[in-house]
DNA sequence: GTAGATATGCTACACATGAGCATTAGGCAA
DNA sequence: TTGCCTAATGCTCATGTGTAGCATATCTAC
């Protein structure tokens, strides 16, 4: 296993000068299910001794070339092996390549690791998942959740953080463009100024937060703005995790809109209002009913069943399926939101 | 740079049993730009003697993590050594792993290669680049060029070989399911039979026509289905570079639509009309010259020089640049393209 | 039976989109 | 100088799509 002279081999003319130095490939699968409402991301406890290293991490493990064919069967074998879950929709998010600012403990142990990050979708279920276990998106990200509203903490705390960020000389580097563009970054990330909120940001939020220093990860990582105290906002991951697990947001969230991602996630049958649900939960907004039911029947997503839900208090509702042909019909069908603003037709 | 056993440092639990087998990262590189209305790929010429082999290469090269801190930096560097090019725009594709299907070559030298690719924009120059040469998307995917309406290469060559492939009973696997769901995928991927013609699918049309055998390679990498003489459509790349310039393609025709991308490729200033040129050249669509300008301008993403053209023939045109405040002001602006059925408009 | 809670159907309206017609302003040739 | 050719630019209009609210139906609980 060393990186011989053959590594020729690989490169073409000019390049031939690099040598291609032998890295190791980590898998990372943001494994993601919504239940009782609640987008949820499966983590394992990660066995670190020292103090605050008790942060879960995802489900991780090397990739190797010899046993398992391609990136994505290698990652379904360990989660299989790990999680005794077996994974349906899975889907490449990015590669990262960091030796500096993520996943310092791994740098520190001499090798070189580049991570390939993973999205995987499972429905909801309560079998065990030895060691395994389900957290919310939002403890994690506690800034994404519109639902019932702009949640207290952006004003209350991430914004004058913010602010006192972009504001502060901090060094030499700092100068006023500098600041200029964290002003522009907070408001077209965070939507103050009349910006609009836009769900699909959770990485560049994720990031921003990450350079201001108001993540536990950043004080970790030793940033030179970091805040060594609280507050720190969210639940923090190990590694570069929590960075990943806001690439699976985004990413999932974009593609709600036009792929039928959000079926891999409920059950065979469903009422609408369910599916609703389950939208809103992984966009974190608020969705106007009656017009969500228009838009999904007219697109063809869904047929009926016949069937009455055993319903929750109220008229029943009827249960539907997905339409699986709608695949073969139209290029881009997916869920396209109108969040609503008004919250009254909740 | 020996996998020792302290890869469990990187590993959780019961993923230490999986020792990470340590592979070789190779980078390469679709740069992408726009001259005369047509858009072109870099490529280098790639050295081997054998017979179908004078194929181009993409700029490619191995990562090597000692060197370089991130996966991007890596890119970079080699690219402007490789091509005297300094890159603007970078943005990661996706990471190959497989070790069967493609690039067959680099298998057989014994070393697992996981190769990461990336899209590159950069403004047309006619510098030169030390080998390196510009080659038309349309010349490598000779189908996805709308421009001049649907490309006749479809109904004659494309439909034709698919319905066949989709219709025979090649072997034991092809049963009727399959035989159905390669039919669907003709469909959409083609907009046979009513399906809209979607600019996006670029790489599922080139992963559609290399499963049917109908690309040289699959004839290369010996492939069932592959047939053995031509029609082969378009002109090949080494290894799976056509592939991963599909993925550009892919990539850049979506994203032009919420991100003010194409503006990479433009001058300093340009009128509205080269701007639109450079967007139906990358989408492959016809644009409907007046509603264009309208979403331009609405959209804030230009503003007037004042400066007129040198004119091409007819009315001078105003010259405008891009606006980049826009950028600060709504969350993603981009070029959301209304392609015309009639071309009466031109 | 009544109140409460949903599901479901329908309508009004603002705005974006798609397509075409009309006008303007230059070069160029008769 | 005039008229023609070409392309830029301005404007209109039908249609589609998104947004929100009102109204009605149908169940459970008390």
């Amino acid at each position: 296993m060393t990186t011989t002279a053959d590594t020729a081999s690989v490169s073409n003319g000019s390049a031939n000068a690099m040598a291609g130095k032998a890295v190791v490939i980590g898998l990372n699968a943001a494994i993601v299910t919504v239940s009782d409402d609640q987008p949820r991301i499966l983590v394992v406890p990660h066995g670190e001794n020292e103090g605050a290293s008790s942060w879960d991490a995802l489900p991780f493990g090397p990739f190797d070339p010899t046993h398992h064919r391609t990136l994505e069967i290698g990652l379904r074998s360990w989660v299989r092996e790990q999680t005794t879950l077996t994974l349906g929709y899975v889907e490449q998010l990015y590669t990262f390549g960091d030796r500096g600012r993520h996943a310092i403990e791994i740098q520190q142990s001499g090798e070189h690791v580049v991570s390939v990050g993973y999205l995987a979708l499972t429905r909801s279920q309560g079998s065990e998942l030895s060691g395994a276990a389900w957290r919310d998106w939002y403890d994690l990200f506690p800034w994404e959740d519109w639902r019932a509203g702009k949640p207290v903490i952006i004003d209350q705390l991430i914004v004058p953080l913010l602010r006192e960020w972009a504001a502060h000389q901090s060094d030499a580097t700092t100068d006023e463009l500098t600041r200029g563009k964290r002003r522009d970054r907070m408001r077209l990330c965070f939507g103050v100024d009349g910006v609009a909120w836009d769900d699909e940001k959770v990485l560049e939020r994720y990031e921003l937060l990450y350079e201001a220093g108001l993540l536990a990860e950043a004080a970790r990582d030793g940033r030179p703005n970091a805040l060594a105290e609280d507050p720190h906002l969210g639940r923090p991951l190990q590694f570069d995790h929590r960075r990943i697990v806001a690439t699976a947001m985004s990413r999932l969230r974009a593609k709600i809109k036009y792929r039928p991602v959000a079926f891999e996630l409920m059950a065979p049958t469903f009422t609408l209002f369910e599916l609703q649900r389950t939208v809103e939960a992984l966009s974190g907004l608020h969705v106007h009913k009656q017009n969500f039911r228009r838009l999904v029947e007219k697109a063809g997503l869904v047929e009926r069943t016949g069937r009455m839900s055993t319903l929750t208090g109220g008229r029943p509702a009827e249960q539907f399926r997905f339409r699986r042909e709608v695949l073969n019909e139209r290029p881009a069908p997916g869920l396209r939101l109108a969040p609503s603003k008004s919250r009254a037709n909740r």
